[in-house]
RNA sequence: GCUCCCAUCAUCUAGAGGCCUAGGAUACCGGAUUUUCAUUCCGGCGACAGGGGUUCAAAUCCCCUUGGGAGUACCA
């Protein structure tokens, strides 16, 4: 009889930007099975990436977390016996160097002197001749010695996993029917430490995972092309491999991967809008997965009692904000008064700092706050087409205008930089494009002036001709609504 | 381009060879209840991507085609 070794899996996110709607479902995932095999769920942050990560981010990380109910058992700002789960924290104890120098002296890795100016054009060369895209190894002939040499006389350089040359790799996935299996051929020496000497995620996630007694990775299946690296990692490294587990990407409607572009992806953007934990929690718990008595509202503890892992389905499941509004309406009517009550205050109050000094100039009462902010706090808004239409212009022109800022304005939020002055600069920019596109026509000029081509974007964006100043409006509907009004507004207009 | 993964209604899914003329949910459309609206209830629309096998029997197993996705970074 064996002994059931203790689950323990893990949600490694990355520090960039918004706590991701995919930290999410992904720790939901592993939470469950945490929880339903009464193991550990634990929180490690991969901040390797030091142009991109911020300090603020994994602040969010941590305070979405705890807003959904994932709680981990150790992490970061919860502490825990295998720590830190910080991954800088962990460079700076020289851990990943210690293991690279390890594959360096095994002969398993080797260090590659090569300028990213170099690899580009290799890779433009590969492109050129249809070729697989990968890097040629020419760094891997060079004698040990020599390398060392180099090394030590301070040039810069990676260091590159020698991938083997011949081969094949194969993997069972419980999820999937057949073994994945790759011809070690098409994988690259993946660079294992970065010229700043930081680690890569291949490294740092093998390493890490062993050293914190991860039994189980369940992760997004964008992962799957790199397992062949993980796996060949952990047993160079002498480790026993944690099992790899990859289940779908949540997608987009047109089937993509889910981006910001598409969807709203923030976290902090659902809990803004006052999505229950509850509602949202049960969404991304059925996609992929289902309750086995065909129930569509439950809470995660109920689905820590029934998850199974193996009756995941792999398919990448669409995204559909409806059916997150349906279930939000069951929860949201199943609150006491006084939750509901608390929750009411708090989704006004929440954005009151942000919207009171945009209004305050035009209050005659305290009562006025809610009619005058109404645009703000609105899912969505009407759109009169006399109004989105000024006088003397052509319903089409005015679906160009809008179509054109809708443009720019998508350019702004894929910048992830929303912001009063942003948005301005952009609408701006557009404005002045398209004047110069016909620089004589006096028609053209008066379209894309202020005058005109602002009052149509105030009305698409808050449904009314009149609101507090338009770049401070559209900065504080926020992105994800502003594009949606947009769209609404040149639907309208078609 | 190359490599890998995937494939049931518009969307989320049930379905692990006969219980399937494919079930549920969302959305949509109707009807009932509600002085309105929302809720709730009832009904409707609506799918096994295509082609070959295997089998007495295939949505379920195999192969091919097609379609979709991901990866291809000194990002994760």
């Amino acid at each position: 009889m064996v002994r059931p070794m203790t689950v323990r899996v893990r949600i490694a996110p990355s520090p960039t930007g918004d706590p991701h709607v995919g930290t999410g479902y992904i720790g939901l995932l592993n939470w469950c099975f945490a929880r339903r095999h009464g193991g550990k769920f634990i929180l490690r942050i991969e901040d390797t990436d030091r142009t991109r990560c911020t300090a603020e981010s994994a602040q969010n990380i941590y305070t979405s977390l705890k807003w959904l109910g994932l709680t981990y058992d150790e992490g970061p700002d919860v502490g825990g016996d295998r720590g830190p789960y910080v991954q800088s924290e962990r460079v700076k104890l020289g851990i990943y160097k210690r293991y690279a120098d390890q594959l360096i002296n095994q002969g398993d890795a080797y260090p590659c002197f090569c300028t990213s100016e170099t690899l580009d054009g290799m890779r433009k060369a590969q492109m050129a001749a249809k070729l697989p895209i990968m890097y040629d190894r020419r760094c891997r002939g060079l004698g040990s010695a020599e390398a060392a040499r180099r090394v030590a006389a301070g040039e810069p350089h990676v260091v590159r996993m020698k991938t083997p040359l011949e081969g094949d790799f194969s993997y069972k996935d419980r999820l999937r029917a057949k073994p994945t299996v790759k011809a070690w051929a098409d994988i690259d020496d993946q660079v294992l430490l970065k010229g700043d000497g930081w680690p890569t995620y291949h490294l740092a996630a093998v390493v890490d995972d062993h050293l914190m007694g991860i039994t189980h990775v369940i992760r997004a299946e964008e992962w799957l092309n790199s397992l062949p690296k993980h796996i060949w990692l952990n047993q160079h490294f002498g480790f026993t491999p944690p099992e790899y587990v990859h289940v779908g990407l949540l997608r987009n409607a047109d089937k993509s991967k889910i981006s910001k572009r598409k969807n709203p992806t923030s976290l902090l953007w659902y809990r803004q809008q006052g999505y229950l934990p509850e509602a949202l929690l049960n969404f991304l718990a059925q996609l992929g997965h289902s309750h086995p008595d065909g129930i569509e509202q439950f809470s995660i503890q109920d689905m820590a009692a029934f998850f199974d892992l193996d009756r995941i389905n792999v398919a990448g499941p669409v995204f559909d904000l409806k059916k997150l509004d349906h279930l939000q309406g069951l929860w949201f009517r199943q609150l006491t008064p006084e939750r509901m009550r608390d929750e009411v205050v708090r989704a006004i109050d929440d954005r009151f700092a942000q919207l009171f000094p945009l209004v305050r100039e035009r209050l005659t009462r305290g009562a006025d706050f809610i009619s005058l902010a109404e645009p703000f706090y609105a899912v969505s808004v009407n759109h009169r087409v006399d109004e989105l239409v000024p006088k003397g212009h052509e319903a089409a022109q005015i679906r160009t205008v809008l179509e054109v800022f809708a443009k720019a304005l998508k350019e702004v939020q894929a910048a992830d930089t929303w912001t009063i002055a942003a948005t301005e600069a952009a609408v701006r920019a557009a404005c002045a494009a398209e004047i110069a596109k016909a620089p004589e026509d006096a028609a053209v000029a008066a379209l894309w002036s202020p005058k005109i081509a602002f009052s149509a974007l105030r009305v698409a964006v808050t449904g009314r001709t009149n609101s507090p100043p338009l770049f401070e409006t559209v900065a504080a509907v926020g992105a994800v609504r502003c594009l949606e009004r947009l769209t609404a507004a040149t639907v309208r207009l078609r």
